[in-house]
RNA sequence: GAGGGUGUAGCUCAGUCGGUAGAGCAACGGCCUUUUAAGCCGUGGGUCCAGGGUUCGAGUCCCUGCACCCUCACCA
């Protein structure tokens, strides 16, 4: 049994923490003889000295083990916490360069080009006097090569490197008598100590609700969470710059609105002090990217963070990010081409492939997509004709009192009916990419009329896999029609409508809207599509959650305490 | 809001009929200069989500609460 080992003095303390929890904390370190590992001067540190105490499971063993590292690293006149760190190579080029190279098994190329590289330590397989460490950066893993001949005096800190810390190198490449690409350290630099203990080194972060409240770890530790980031990225980057070639200009427009509109959602309401002026979070960029043709900017696109105080769920998040664009001149099926070059082009050139699996379901993005009207689509999935409203009454009432369907068709308008139904029978039947055209124009306030039957809107969603990912008009551009709609009043479950009079909008149009094409496409839905993620909150960094409650400790990123309680009216 | 599920070590998970709290990884001590989830020997580590109840005895059974996930509703 080793003598040093630190089996009976913890032990000990334990115990008389154990008879006397209050105490526990303020335990004196048991007396013993010297000792040699370290640890418990800085047990004794941590439970005596004047600045904050530790409860046990705010310091756990594994922190103070690493805290007795990082006062040893100290102790030899380091900074755990590094610095600047230039002309770093990312790992993903470090194995192009080496694919370029012939490397043999063995071979150091000791008059090769010096590589400076830094990331985490995910792996660690140390020997006596042999480090592997397999490192991760943005761009992926690579094996770090450390020997004790070979760092010379930082040998000491290589030996008190725990997964998880934060490491620079420099050293030139190599591979292993097993054909390892291998980075070999002639020179490192703690960049972060890391204080506390990663997850499970295969498995990663797997707690769906700890991958959520920490995504930085869940980032670090799960290689699939950062693809599905970085690809986000790289199809937000792609959109931008098919929309620079079509010559459209990113705009920004208020998030602060003092009448929301652009869409039908319930807002969240905020305050102003100094205008004491209620206003909303934006539910859509529209009636103000619109005001942008009427000036004249006649190619206008949003990437547009909008909030909705409405349900959560694996499909909706409070916050999520809708592109918006308009273009002067042109009309909706302009939009259809937009969606399917923007779609099918971000799954092409980001994910590299036309049919991408999400679920159980392989869906295929080749274009052109089909283009299904609405009152086709209703015929053939409901069985009635869209104009037979007794007999859509009649199968909206079954469906009620068989508990099918929620609405209760006797407090809705007709085209709210009509719509209950489309939802019901169609909507999760347009699996591969789906454009259905010309929506009932009660539903579409701010949407042109087809000129040969008013009662029909030039309107499309986008629908795939069952979800709404696009919806796009040709856009109203009469002001007298566009007030009447905004005056009419349709009647609906919670009696909302996306028609709140907005005088200062309409006194916009009279000056006079160039006819124009807009549409808006679901980012955070697409990039699931995409990326085969099956709930938004995979998508989104930080989804939100409700705090957790009696945890003042700084441990699960709690929201800051409020400083007042807002205002909680809903309009 | 309704229904279902989950909550045990830093992480991933077992825990039988109610009878002393378990494993792997991680950690600590030891050996090791070519590993790939390194290996071998040894050791420590628990608010069983929280609170109540039943019981001689509760991780386990009952009640209440909390958080998260799923389905539905809401989201035209």
């Amino acid at each position: 049994m080793a003598a040093g080992g630190r089996a009976t003095p913890p032990r000990l303390l334990e115990e008389s923490a154990a008879r006397k929890p209050a105490a526990r904390s303020l335990a004196p370190p048991p007396p013993t003889g010297p000792r040699s590992d370290g640890r418990c001067p800085v047990r004794a540190r941590l439970s005596t000295g004047g600045r904050r105490l530790y409860s046990s499971h705010a310091m756990n063993e594994q922190m103070q083990d690493r805290r007795a590292k990082l006062d040893k690293i100290r102790g030899l006149g380091v900074d755990p916490f590094g610095g600047r760190f230039p002309d770093t190579t990312p790992h993903e080029d470090i194995r192009a360069a080496a694919a370029e190279l012939e490397i043999e098994e063995g071979q150091i190329l000791e008059d090769g080009e010096v590589f400076h590289a830094a990331g985490r330590v995910v792996l660690c397989r140390a020997f006596g006097n042999l480090i592997f460490l397999t490192v991760r950066d943005q761009t992926g893993d690579l094996q770090y090569g450390l020997s004790k001949k070979m760092v010379a005096e930082g040998w000491k800190v290589a030996k008190l490197l725990d997964l998880g810390d934060i490491v620079g190198v420099t050293g030139r490449l190599g591979r292993t008598k097993t054909g390892e690409l291998t980075l070999w350290v002639s020179a490192f630099r703690l960049l972060a100590k890391a204080l506390r203990p990663p997850p499970e080194k295969r498995l990663g972060l797997t707690d769906v609700e700890a991958r959520y409240r920490r995504r930085y770890v869940d980032l670090f530790s799960n290689p699939e969470s950062r693809r599905v980031f970085l690809q986000r990225a790289q199809i937000i980057a792609y959109i931008r710059q098919k929309l620079r070639e079509r010559r459209f200009v990113e705009v920004e427009t208020p998030i602060l609105q003092p009448i929301y509109g652009g869409a039908a959602a319930r807002p969240f309401l905020t305050h102003h002090n100094t205008l004491d002026m209620r206003l909303y979070l934006r539910i859509s960029p529209e009636l103000y990217l619109k005001r942008c043709l009427v000036g004249g900017l006649e190619r206008v696109f949003e990437l547009s963070r909008c909030f909705r105080n409405e349900g959560i769920s694996p499909r909706h998040n409070p916050e999520f990010t809708m592109l918006e664009l308009y273009q002067a001149c042109g009309d909706y099926h302009d939009m259809m081409d937009i969606c399917e070059t923007l779609i099918a082009g971000a799954a092409r050139e980001v994910i590299g492939a036309t049919v991408v699996r999400f679920g159980e379901t392989d869906i295929d993005y080749t274009t052109p997509w089909p283009r299904r009207k609405y009152a086709d689509l209703f015929r053939e999935h409901v069985g009635l004709d869209i104009g037979d409203i007794a007999a859509i009454r009649e199968r909206a009432r079954t469906l009620h009192a068989a508990g099918d369907l929620k609405a209760d068709e006797s407090r809705l308008d007709d085209p709210v009916v009509v719509n209950e139904l489309f939802e019901h029978y169609v909507e999760d039947k347009l699996v591969h990419p789906t454009f259905v055209l010309d929506y009932p124009a009660a539903l579409c306030p701010l949407t042109k009329r087809h000129p040969d039957d008013p009662h029909v809107a030039l309107r499309f969603e986008l629908f795939i896999n069952g979800m709404e990912i696009g919806n796009a008009y040709s856009e109203l551009n009469d002001p007298d029609i566009q007030r009447e709609n905004f005056s009419r009043q349709l009647r609906g479950e919670e009696n909302e409508t996306m028609a709140v009079m907005d005088e200062d909008f309409v006194q916009a149009l009279e000056y006079g809207m160039p006819p124009a094409g807009g549409l808006g496409i679901g980012i955070d839905r697409l990039v699931m599509l995409l990326t085969g993620s099956t709930s938004i909150r995979d998508v989104i960094l930080f989804p939100l959650q409700r705090p957790r409650q009696g945890n003042a400790s700084a441990d699960e990123g709690t929201a800051p305490a409020a400083a007042a309680e807002p205002e909680r009216e809903t309009p």
